[in-house]
DNA sequence: GCGACAG
DNA sequence: ATCTTGTCGC
């Protein structure tokens, strides 16, 4: 199957393959953009409509420096691979690459829903985009996934590592105080301690990211939109 | 074999 | 992800 013009799996068997093949592109030794360099960064979210397969996503920039937005952009399609714990990229990147790509500048920095190298396979979501886009990307995901971690201390900033057996693959960080703490992860071309101090940056107010706040708003609106208005459903004729 | 399982 | 009432707290 052929998905904005590259080869996408067709089965879990392809899927997997394709990500042994992709992770050996990572980059883990690049430090990744500074906040007092400035530059960009863009949050990405998707929204799902059971009903219709119907998905839609939303890339939202904002100055890395400011955090002022400054250019967003949408775009909607049919979800191509089902939701697979472990192959969450095969079913989001498309709609996700459309909207970067509308965007009249590419961002310095990426911030995913999700896992960057805290995976089964070492290559989740942002490792992927980022590989895909070449653009420095990470992980802020809102669950433990299949990993470990001791809780963190109470106040904003406080960590713990999330671990995969012995391994470190991420932290478990408090961004908000007496608040879940939420999982970060990198995933292309950025150090983790350089992940976590974005995201803290980003979610000065709430629990997530503003990146990601922002996107998530953006991409239910624009379903809405296209639900709503789109392309009518063929089951009722007309 | 049975559960767990990013979004 | 999405479905959802009430409830607690600033």
């Amino acid at each position: 199957m052929t998905t904005r013009g590259i080869e996408w799996p067709a089965s879990t068997a392809e899927a997997v393959a394709e990500q042994e093949r992709l992770r050996d592109l990572v980059d883990l030794g690049a430090a990744g953009p500074d906040p007092a360099a400035g530059g960009t960064v863009a949050g990405v979210d998707v929204a799902y409509d059971e009903n219709s397969d119907r998905l839609a996503a939303a890339a939202v920039v904002l100055d890395l420096a400011t955090l002022e937005v400054v250019e967003q952009a949408t775009a909607t399609g049919r979800a191509a691979f089902p939701y697979l714990p472990g192959l969450l990229a095969f079913r989001e990147l498309p709609p996700v690459l459309d909207a970067l790509d509308r965007l009249s500048a590419r961002p310095d920095l990426v911030v995913c829903d999700g896992y960057g190298i805290a995976h089964p396979r070492r290559f989740g979501l942002a490792c992927h985009l980022g590989v895909l886009t070449g653009i420095p990307a990470f992980g802020v995901a809102k669950t433990p996934f299949v990993f470990d971690h001791e809780e963190p201390g109470p106040r904003r900033g406080d960590w713990t590592p999330l671990l995969d057996g012995d391994e470190v693959v991420g932290r478990a960080l408090r961004t908000q105080e007496s608040v879940k703490p939420v999982f970060v992860s990198v995933g292309h071309a950025i150090t983790l301690a350089k992940a976590c101090a974005h995201t803290l940056r980003l979610a000065s107010r709430y629990r997530l990211p503003e990146s990601t706040r922002r996107a998530d708003r953006l991409c239910r609106d624009a379903l809405a939109a296209a639900v709503a208005g789109g392309s009518r459903t063929p089951l009722t004729g007309a």
